[in-house]
DNA sequence: CTGATTGCAAATGCTTTGCACGCCA
DNA sequence: TGGCGTGCAAAGCATTTGCAATCAG
């Protein structure tokens, strides 16, 4: 899988007249070696902690020819810093469910919603090119036995949870 | 419709033991008084050509409590900048079709995609709170005609055209 | 060899904040 | 009179960019 897309960013870059280098491709393998969402932060202390030898120039630098090779997509869960998602590629059409009591994010695929809002586009006078859809849900769990396995395991990681609206 | 914003911006002041202050009045008058989309410095410019006096810090700080207060939505378009909604007071659950041959952003509401939504939220244990969907497209018009009197305008007015993906 | 790539640091762009002063309750 | 609100300028943060050195093809 990492391969794989190594080697199509590096198809990419050949074609647009650039070069293959050992950076892109250790960042590229360390993105895609996992399926979680990330910063470009978050990416670096990956980096740093592979051993990757590689600056933040280029690492910013390498997302947004990701992005640009559309091997990687930004999304939007309602973050103050992008956050990219690396899972476009095995599921072209997903779209995300944020769970607002602990911010675990879901990914799902309905082919309903895509046919719906694939009408819905139409007549309006266009023709759909790409369509996301972003669910802010409170867990249903956690209200009625007032615990969630998700919750504690982010309590435990420290990870800071979503800000209230 | 200003004046009742104005007055619902100023009940939840009160409620927070804040006060009722003529920038913030003139900012929120500034906003409502149209229903198209704004980025902080598009309200900046919009706020200068009224003559009224309040400063780039004062019109972040207004912003924040408008979303705060939920009487204004941040909505996501893409763009690099955050984009604000005042619209969301009117249609409270609508949802954006961005054209991406010449950036203008439809509204829509429909139940049928809502309905299924909520089906969907609650099958995977949840329990939706908010959704919110983004359809990027291509203009039917442009396609079949050669033009679009949108895109006319948008080039007229000198707007910035999407970005190309 | 040529020109793309990298790392560094400086620059940028948007947003937030500290502080002194003014003003509302 | 106390404390919130404002304006200003400075600080913050994430991201981009200029430049000189380096490296790929």
């Amino acid at each position: 899988m990492v391969e794989e897309i190594q080697n199509k960013l590096n198809e990419f870059v050949k074609s647009k007249g650039l070069r293959k280098t050992p950076q892109r491709d250790a960042i590229v393998a360390c993105i895609f070696a996992q399926d979680e969402h990330f910063t470009a932060d978050e990416l670096w202390d990956r980096v740093r902690s592979a051993n990757i030898k590689a600056s933040r120039a280029t690492i910013y630098r390498t997302l947004n020819l990701l992005l640009e090779a559309k091997l990687l997509h930004e999304i939007d869960l309602g973050e103050d810093t992008k956050t990219y998602d690396p899972n476009f590629h095995d599921s072209p059409s997903h779209n995300h469910l944020i769970c607002i009591d602990c911010g675990k994010v879901l990914e799902f695929e309905d082919s309903h919603i895509e046919l719906l809002n694939d009408c819905i586009t139409r007549r309006m006078g266009f023709r759909p090119k790409q369509q996301s859809i972003r669910i802010e849900a409170n867990c249903e769990k956690l209200r009625t036995s007032g615990s969630c396995p998700s919750l504690i395991e982010a309590r435990l990681n420290g990870k800071r949870l979503p800000k209230k609206r």
